[in-house]
DNA sequence: CGGATTTGACCAGCGC
DNA sequence: GCGCTGGTCAAATCCG
């Protein structure tokens, strides 16, 4: 199923075909919306009064055509528009792409009631569990790292309820949930296996509160909260933390809201990534997933315009 | 002592 | 139906 990490084009893409730093999967109405406010705008304004951007982003993935098996592949016109990406490396040492499954679409209260039945069901008896209809599953954000640090730190709280070992991958996955009472959000985390010094972290589920952790005013970089409101990881912490940590310098594990110093460049390499990855106008006829190998989580992770270009 | 982590067991979904 | 795999639970353990 998820044999992708071992997939040697996965590598391929980690390796060789990421000058990005990170990049979205938006609906292009999003994205225009976005485009038109600014992405710092709207994370600031979301930090104060608005939802969490990822719900957001969960938002713009409330679209049947847009299934993270199915998503339609970018117009090649729109990777050739923002060539500057390909050859801006903004962070050399970083590469981290993400993207939306959309594996519950529609059912956003239904899931909710449902989970929280399910685990308190789950709690008194392990043996009463739901049987007629698949597990609900949240929105998926997935996204790679190229850090030493597997558990990136992201301005929530984690605890971690679970590891396993992957198949086709000698690095375990690790489980972790928020700690907050009444957030459902979870996340994944597990290396590469082809590429050991990048981490895959998967959101699933959205914030239903703040991030808990204040960020500190030294690090600048206008809001970092707002990555952490979006639930993705962010080089908060100073570097002696990592190598306390015995972990690399923190160079090594930016997030993919930490673009540098300044700011003016953080909108346009953002946009211009969100481009890139975005999956075009609608449910576009185009070749669709027929043309599409079984990724599996790679699917989640890697847009299928990238999947389709190897 | 309370919270976080570890880890083996259990369960569901899926492919054969 | 069976086996494999991913995901989750929860008791035990660790740690500050």
């Amino acid at each position: 199923m998820e044999d992708v990490l071992g997939n040697s084009s996965y590598s391929e893409y980690t390796a060789n075909n990421f000058p990005l730093q990170s990049m979205f999967d938006l609906s292009s109405s999003e994205d225009e919306k976005i485009r038109s406010l600014g992405f710092m705008d709207l994370l600031g304004v979301q930090d104060l009064i608005g939802p969490p951007f990822l719900e957001i982003m969960m938002a713009a993935q409330q679209v049947p055509s847009l299934n993270a098996t199915q998503v339609s592949p970018t117009p090649p016109s729109e990777k050739i528009e923002s060539p500057e990406v390909i050859n801006q490396p903004a962070t050399p040492n970083f590469s981290s792409i993400s993207s939306v499954s959309s594996e519950a679409l529609n059912d956003e209260a239904v899931k909710v009631d449902d989970q929280e039945e399910n685990q308190q069901k789950t709690k008194k008896q392990l043996k009463p569990k739901k049987t007629n209809q698949k597990r609900q599953r949240e929105p998926r954000f997935a996204f790679m790292t190229k850090s030493e640090v597997d558990h990136l730190e992201d301005g929530y709280r984690w605890r971690k309820y679970g590891q396993k070992a992957v198949k086709n991958s000698s690095f375990p996955r690790s489980y972790y949930r928020c700690t907050t009472a009444s957030c459902n959000v979870k996340k994944r985390v597990e290396r590469s296996f082809s590429d050991p010094s990048i981490v895959v972290t998967t959101y699933e589920g959205q914030h239903t509160h703040p991030s808990p952790i204040m960020p500190r005013p030294s690090l600048g970089l206008g809001s970092p909260m707002s990555a952490a409101a979006f639930g993705m990881p962010m080089q908060r912490t100073p570097p002696h933390y990592y190598q306390h940590q015995h972990q690399q310098p923190f160079t090594n594990s930016l997030s993919p809201f930490n673009f540098g110093h300044n700011i003016g460049s953080i909108n346009a390499s953002f946009l211009h990534e969100k481009r890139i990855c975005t999956p075009g106008p609608g449910p576009g006829p185009g070749p669709g997933p027929s043309l599409l190998k079984d990724h599996g989580l790679l699917q989640d992770i890697l847009p299928s315009n990238m999947l389709k270009e190897e």
